[in-house]
RNA sequence: GCAGGGGUUCCCGAGUGGCCAAAGGGAUCAGACUGUAAAUCUGACGCGCAAGCUUCGGUGGUUCGAAUCCACCCCCCUGCACCA
């Protein structure tokens, strides 16, 4: 077996990835050795979101050390839904829904380790597998038999649901502690995995899992948690005007993917290198004096893009993703080729074809259509301050009424392509219909 | 089941008969400034280009007029009781 990489706590701890851990400081003795660790899943939707970077790339971080890193996707976890620090009970999603979603999580995760490096190869794992056959009354007797409520009440991760005015707990999401802690113990009898890692609100979580296997197996397991990403502003990380960053490229496409990460502010993108890529931490601090030093723009954002994208969508998707931005944000449009317009749009930029009596419809409607605005009045509020660019040429109110002028063939790129800037940021590419 | 407290526009949260499309804050969008930043300032922020239309858990009612008053219903929370 390849040695393992005594460091890596070390180099967790300079990224500002630790955030918890158990046992006093013998988990680096731990890992002097290869280990199994695992870090859940839960199937919420047919994708993970960025939230859930940090912890998959701490398993290829722990990975490229010499350990073995499972993946479990909670399938069973997923239809009770987790109460750890969520202010509201959830609503249940159907078992097959459930099912289906997991199949997506369960490709999506596998991404981003190596099924075949020998034996730290990773695995992928459902918990439903040790849960669907489960009867109530073994699970009582096995299970809950070794949990107090009185502890259990007393954890911060579920006391303002059960102090708070106006919402409570059901028993069915208090019990998923249970259910979680079960897998870490199912896990260590099943492959010797001794190590949990998870965000910060899992913390009550683990050491449920922690003290479980303990007691079911007197085995010695560990668990670590990991940050919350913040940002300097407090506004949440991870969503932006059009929603939530997803993963999966058919929710939030490669160029939407790059172009977040690109915007990230100089308050946290040092950070976001330190958590989100795998640049050496000396490295890093380089980057970060050197753009102290020069004024103006600093690199960082760039990086910080290319590396995550590169990482979520392949050498591809970031190729799809400069392209575009180039051509939008410093190249002249007017230059692009038919071949080059197609290309965008393949490579995710949001395009719509005109309808064939576009010319009945305001230009508002257009947009608004076309998705470019969730309401007409802020397509009139732009158009009112001239933030609408059609292929380049501002576009007034007064033009509202004439879409035919707007979109005239004549005007079109490549005979039959218009681009409209609204905003700063925000494009889209109409094509005339045959 | 009983008692008490609640359900307001994306979120928090004011509003208890007209001056309410509904304070304030947050989030969001646009403009200026910039670096496709931050901070700041400005405008928008139920729907509609507009005239106008539809909202304050639901349904009826009182009233010239209701988010605000009344009745019934639904849902949530807290406590008590019942099941034990």
């Amino acid at each position: 077996m390849a040695g393992v990489d005594a460091t890596l706590l070390k180099d967790l701890d300079r990224r500002g990835l630790i955030n918890q851990a158990t046992g006093d400081g013998e988990l680096a003795q731990h890992l002097a050795e290869s280990r199994t660790l695992y870090c859940g899943f839960d199937p919420t939707a047919d994708s993970l979101h960025i939230g859930s970077l940090v912890p998959l790339l701490t398993l290829k971080r722990f990975q490229a050390a010499g350990h073995k890193p499972i993946a479990l996707v909670g399938g069973a976890t997923g239809l009770i839904g987790d109460p750890s620090f969520k202010a509201q009970e959830r609503s249940l999603n159907a078992p097959e829904v459930v099912a289906g979603w997991v199949e997506k999580i369960k490709a999506q995760v596998s991404q981003f380790v190596d099924f075949d490096c020998g034996e730290n190869s990773a695995m992928v794992v459902n918990n439903l597998d040790w849960t669907r056959e489960l009867s109530v009354l073994d699970f009582l007797r096995d299970v809950g038999k070794y949990f107090s409520v009185n502890n259990m009440v007393n954890k911060e991760s579920v006391k303002q649901r059960i102090q708070r005015e106006g919402e409570g707990i059901s028993f069915t999401e208090f019990s998923y502690m249970l259910l979680q802690s079960m897998d870490f113990s199912e896990l260590y009898k099943r492959y010797g995995c001794t190590l949990q890692i998870g965000g910060s609100d899992q913390w009550g979580n683990i050491t449920g899992g922690v003290d479980l296997t303990r007691r079911q197996h007197r085995g010695r397991v560990f668990g670590l948690t990991l940050p919350l990403v913040t940002k300097a502003d407090g506004t949440k990380f991870g969503k932006t005007e059009s929603g939530t960053i997803w993963l999966d490229a058919k929710r939030t496409s490669p160029y939407a993917f790059y172009q977040f990460w690109l915007n990230t502010a100089d308050a946290d993108v040092y950070k976001f290198l330190r958590y989100f890529t795998f640049i050496d931490v000396d490295e890093i601090d380089e980057i970060e004096a050197a753009d102290r030093e020069h004024s103006g723009k600093p690199e960082a954002q760039g990086i910080l893009a290319r590396e995550v994208t590169r990482l979520v969508h392949g050498e591809d998707g970031l190729a799809a993703a400069e392209r575009i931005s180039r051509a939008l944000f410093s190249g002249d449009i007017s230059e692009l080729s038919a071949g080059d317009l197609e290309q965008l749009r393949l490579d995710g930029l949001p395009s719509s074809r005109l309808p064939q009596q576009f010319a009945d419809n305001s230009l508002i409607h257009l947009l608004v259509e076309a998705g470019m605005a969730p309401s007409g009045k802020q397509v009139k509020d732009a158009l009112g301050r001239n933030a609408v660019l059609v292929n380049g040429e501002a576009v007034g109110m007064d033009r509202n009424g004439d879409p035919q002028s707007v979109f005239s063939a004549d005007k079109a790129l490549a005979g039959r392509f218009f681009i409209v800037r609204l905003g700063k940021k925000k494009y889209h590419l109409f094509e005339l219909a045959d």
